[in-house]
DNA sequence: CGACGTAACCTGTCTGGACAAGTGGATTTA
DNA sequence: TAAATCCACTTGTCCAGACAGGTTACGTCG
């Protein structure tokens, strides 16, 4: 069972949804969603915490908080993983493998997934499709450490992130770096667009629990096909700028080395 | 002076950027660390959980709290304006007017800023340069509210942002919307890139803590010059993916109606 | 040597209380 | 009328304690 200011944070969660607090109206007190819900106001304030993080209510120290408005409900999973994603959306997810292999971790494989140069990565090209209509070329790179559970499963279909978390290899935490690229001749080729489409590239390392990277990948979205939405505020901030000139290899923000 | 969670919060981030706290390794215990800052449990938590949301270490019940690695310090503020995010990474920022005008608001301008349809809009385009390189075209809308302090600014320099802030106009909150899309013939001849080329477009809107919008833009950049990196994990999601065919249109997550 | 179980340790959750600090409305004052 | 003051209310911060639940290391048993 979930724990209670998980189950408050729900029940506002539906109440804002449903319209029973209006967006621009203001908030009960934590005063009175304690007495109202039972608990201490300790309780209810890791339950609004929970929707101000969301983005969802805004807080101002002395005055009460105001419905900011609806947030899409995207789990970490959904974002982590395009079939899940597309499932969730209403539309079927597919693959098509295009190669795979097993070789030794070159320098910035190595960096990136921060096993040692020369020790086994797993390499998986596939065309990702959302109703039979490929909308995106992905190149993973997988550390030995999975890559033989990833060499038995179908990879045609299902996701790879779920059948990981399955096994007991948890994505916990993502770092993306989000940018815009002309389409390869082969991605046009691949994705049916003219060579020199704008791409949306997003490239994210996925990590377990304890920080451990299990996956990098290169996803490449038909610039038609997906928008990314980010929501950041003064109180919670995970979305940064880097200057493309200072990093041209688009290494992760999180340093790597130790 | 900021609160003692927020001090200790710094502190650790230090020692992590210092490499006293080496990625991999574990945080001291929260007994431990209440015991050295001589402050309760409760103001450690709070302090770790800043860290947490940053991405910059990983919890798990049970186990010590392990160090993911630095985190680009980067503020909410560096993110909303494009003339504090450059100074701050050494470069000199500029901008070019190309037109200004105060105009009645259309059906998406008013949904956007969520004012009525007919009211004051301001309309500003920019080209945006770093070391007087242009590197991004700038389309803003600001509601009524703001409009007069705006245009008693100097536009070609300075960060409105930071011009709004200082005179209360605080932006607390921002919802974004990144896609790729082509250069137009006028887009491309402004930035010096080939019609068609890729371009990162970020499409934001900036709230007051209050929830008002403060401005809507649409910030197109030369592919090569900015990379966006976003960070998320199980216990903090910001990011979604939305399919560009069901909101071709790209509005914002958040709901805007009443 | 490996599997299992236990115990110490650690984080997650929740309580109740206290005071600081900011907001907003009502009242008073110039 | 307009500005300053006051006051009730609300959120922010911090404390001390308690228990639940998961992890890790160690020691025992097969």
């Amino acid at each position: 069972m979930a724990a209670r200011y998980q189950q408050i944070a729900q029940e506002l969660r539906e109440a804002i949804r449903q319209g029973e607090y209006a967006i621009g109206t203001l908030l009960p007190s934590e005063g009175e969603l304690a007495a109202h819900y039972a608990v201490s106001r300790g309780t209810v304030r890791q339950a609004v915490a929970v929707l101000e993080q969301d983005g969802s209510v805004a807080a101002r120290q002395g005055a009460r908080r105001v419905v900011l408005g609806e947030v899409p409900t995207h789990s970490f999973a959904e974002m982590q993983s395009f079939s899940m994603w597309a499932t969730s959306r209403g539309h079927r997810p597919g693959a098509k493998v295009l190669s795979v292999e097993v070789g030794v971790a070159r320098q910035e494989e190595a960096d990136r997934l921060r096993v040692s140069v020369g020790d086994d990565v797993l390499r998986l090209q596939r065309i990702r499709t959302l109703d039979d209509e490929p909308v995106m070329v992905e190149r993973s790179f997988f550390p030995g450490l999975v890559a033989e559970h990833i060499l038995a499963m179908d990879l045609t279909m299902g996701s790879i992130t779920e059948q990981l978390t399955a096994l007991g290899f948890v994505h916990a935490h993502g770092d993306h770096l989000i940018d815009a690229v002309s389409a390869t001749t082969l991605e046009a080729r691949l994705l049916g667009v003219r060579r020199g489409s704008p791409l949306l590239r997003q490239r994210w390392l996925a990590s377990s629990p304890t920080g451990q990277p299990l996956a990098w990948s290169e996803d490449s979205y038909r610039h038609d096909a997906v928008i990314i939405n980010v929501r950041n505020s003064m109180s919670a901030n995970t979305l940064a700028r880097l200057s493309g000139r200072d990093s041209t290899n688009g290494s992760p923000a999180r340093t790597q080395g130790g």
